[in-house]
Order: structure tokens, then sequence, then C-alpha cells
DNA sequence: CCTTCACTGAACACAATGTTGATTTGATAA
DNA sequence: TTATCAAATCAACATTGTGTTCAGTGAAGG
């Protein structure tokens, strides 16, 4: 039986695995069911057995990679963050995130970068944004009008989410994971110094 | 030289009319040309007379779009926008720019939004990054360090491209295009405050 | 009045889709 | 060993969208 579940898997995989080879050369849109069998090695009508079309595929990726990412980004902790970056320290529940990207960073180039899929920059922004800014929202009263709330993180996550796909696209061997953690913290402290000095 | 050299604008414009409808409806992956002449009131054939195919019909949107942005992003000058700020004023420049998005909502949130065109977003980002923080890295020597600047623009201008797509999401009827504006600064500020205190 | 030309309508070959039914493969368990 | 059974194959099918072609229509204006 385990068998059996394996070699389903294994299918499952290689179809993945194509998938991403094709967005990849000709973006989501050019992807078809046909081309999927072909480079995966099996027969097209083996396809239909395990995803219904290929937007079956995409969403199959996309929770996989959402989910691992979730756990890691639940543990941060914006408070002890920036407490911890103070004392010239990497806030190590941060790395974690970052270290999950870069550890599948073909998957999440593609689903971010220039054939970024829709929908899925926006996930992730909700991801960032719901379990980083909830527990920011302690610190100050302004942040208690929830319609600022609101705003506050999309800005914030959609500017952590910048710089991720910026390292992304320009394939991600520039910087290590302890210098994308470091990035975020000189990015942030640059930008307070500005708006208090002018 | 075509045999179809003059043609008919309205028709061109039905043709983008009924794109945005469609993409806003259904996403672009799901545009038809069949069902674009459908909805245009208009005949197969004679959409191939003015596009190639529905790649065309979204590039010629983005350029007309993109033009038009840029036209307003030029103007903005940083450094006068925080000073404009501080005496509790609202800096035009970036006014005229919300209020080129706001006119042409439609579009924006249809390029923007859930069903997002992939590269778009990217495009945008370039061009706010490029003409926005030219300016500031004047104000300070650690923006010369051409890898942090890269990663300073896609950071505001990722910031600032996330709280106008959650503005058009919205509804874009929330808050006005002079709210919006503000709503920038005190963003800007509060991240300021937050940065300076821990 | 007749030309021009954007558009129509119908037909064409082609490609991908999603489904079906009959068949082969190979690991497991009696 | 052999029967079993899930997984994958193969071929065929109707359907839908594509991009192109070409003869024809009707309204504007020279």
């Amino acid at each position: 039986m385990s068998v059996h579940e394996k070699m389903n898997f294994e299918t499952k995989q290689a179809i993945k695995k194509a998938f991403i080879q094709q967005v990849e050369e000709e973006g989501f849109e050019r992807v078809t069911v046909k081309k999927l069998a072909l480079t995966a090695q099996i027969n097209r009508g083996t396809f239909y057995l395990h995803y219904s079309d290929k937007y079956d595929v995409m969403e199959d990726l996309q929770q996989e990679l959402l989910m691992e990412l979730e756990r890691y980004v639940k543990h941060v902790q914006p408070v002890d963050a920036f407490q911890t970056m103070k004392m010239g320290q990497l806030y190590q529940p941060f790395i974690k995130v970052i270290a999950c990207i870069k550890e599948h960073a073909p998957a999440f180039r593609m689903l971010l970068g220039e054939q970024e899929s829709p929908g899925f920059t926006q996930k992730m922004k909700i991801i960032f944004g719901n379990h980083i800014l909830d527990r920011l929202s302690v610190l100050r009263e302004e942040v208690q009008d929830p319609e600022f709330q609101q705003y506050l993180q999309a800005f914030i996550a959609s500017a952590i989410l910048g710089v991720i796909q910026e390292w992304l696209d320009k394939g991600n061997e520039n910087l290590t994971v302890e210098e994308m953690v470091a990035l975020h913290f000189r990015l942030l402290r640059f930008l307070g110094n500005v708006v208090a000095d002018s």
C-alpha cells in the first residue's frame, strides 16, 4: 500500500517539477497539460489522475509553500526583533523565514518573479501582515484605528516582500540569508533616520 | 503597408473595455479572443485587424497607463514632499500621481489587483523607484552604495505600491485622493517613530 | 455615383482540452 | 507462485479556441 502511495507521490512531484520549469521558461499562461506530461515523462491521461488542470497544480504548489512559510513567520515578534537588532545581533526567527524562502528559491522565484502568479503576492502579504503586525499593534494607540492598521500592514508587508523579490530576481546568491536579515533592519533604520531628520 | 491603416478608434476602445471587464471577472488567463469579440460586439475576425492576440491588448493598455503615470511621477521630489508635509500641507505633485491612478482606477485595479498582470507591478515599481529615489540619494552617503540603493528602491516603491493596491482593492472610495496622500506621510512618520523609539 | 475601407460572416486547418474504455505493469499478499 | 489491484499507458473522441483567408456589405465623402 505504501508503495502505491509513493509512486503516486513521485508522479505528482514530477508534474510539479515540470510545472515550475515551464512557468519559469514561458510563463504560467503558456503552460499546457500536453507539455507538462511530456517533460514529466508521463502520459497526458495520467496528468488528469492527479490534477484537474494546470490551475490545480498551481494551487497545490502555493498551498505547500505558504503553509511551510507560515510555520516560520508565526514565531517572528517585531518587538523582540527590534531589540535584538539594536544589540547588533541577528534575530533568529526572521532568519528562519528568509532561510525557508532561500530553500525553496526556484518555486518562490517563479511565484513572485517576472512571471508571477496572480494572487500569490497578496497571499504572502497577508501572512506577513497578520503575524508581524498583530503584535506591533500593542505598541501604539495609533494602530488601534482599524483602517490605519490595515494600510500599515499593506505598507510594511509590501516593503518586506519587495526586498525579498529583489533578492530573488537578482539570483539570490548576492546576499546570504544573514545579510538579508541585516539588510531589512538597515533599511528600516535608514528610513527612520530620514523621516526623523526632515 | 497594411490595407487597414486607418482603423476605427472606437473599436479599439471597445476591445480594451471588454478586455478590462473580462480580466476583472475571470483573470487574464481565461480571457479568449472569442469572448472579447462577443462582449465588444465585433466580429472575431475584426479583432485581428487591431491586435495580434490578447497579449497585444494587454501591452497596449499597460503602455498607455505607464506613460501617463510617469508624466506625473516625474515631478515628485521627495525632499520637497517631506518639507511640505511637515508644514501640514499636501504635496501637490504626489496628489497628481494618486489622482491619475484614481482616474484610471478600473484599469489599475485590473493590473494590480487579485487578477494582477504579471510584470506590471514590477514596471510600476521601477517608475516609482527611479524617479523618487534618484533624488533621495543626494540626501545621504549610505545611498551611494549601489546595492543598498537598489534594495532601498525596492523597499520604498513596494511600500507605496502596496498602499495603493490596498486602496484599489477596497474599492478606492473609502479615501479621497487627498486622504491617500496624507496617509502615505502618516505611515512614514509612524514608522520613523517606531524605529526611533525602539 | 462610385470608391474606399472598417467590418462582417463563413469556412479552413490546427492545436489543446478533458474524457472514455481497453490494456499493461509491477508490487503485494494469500 | 500466482492472483490481485492500484497506477499508468494508449488510442480515440467530441469540443473549443486559434489564426487566417476571402468574398461581401454598408455608410461616408470626394
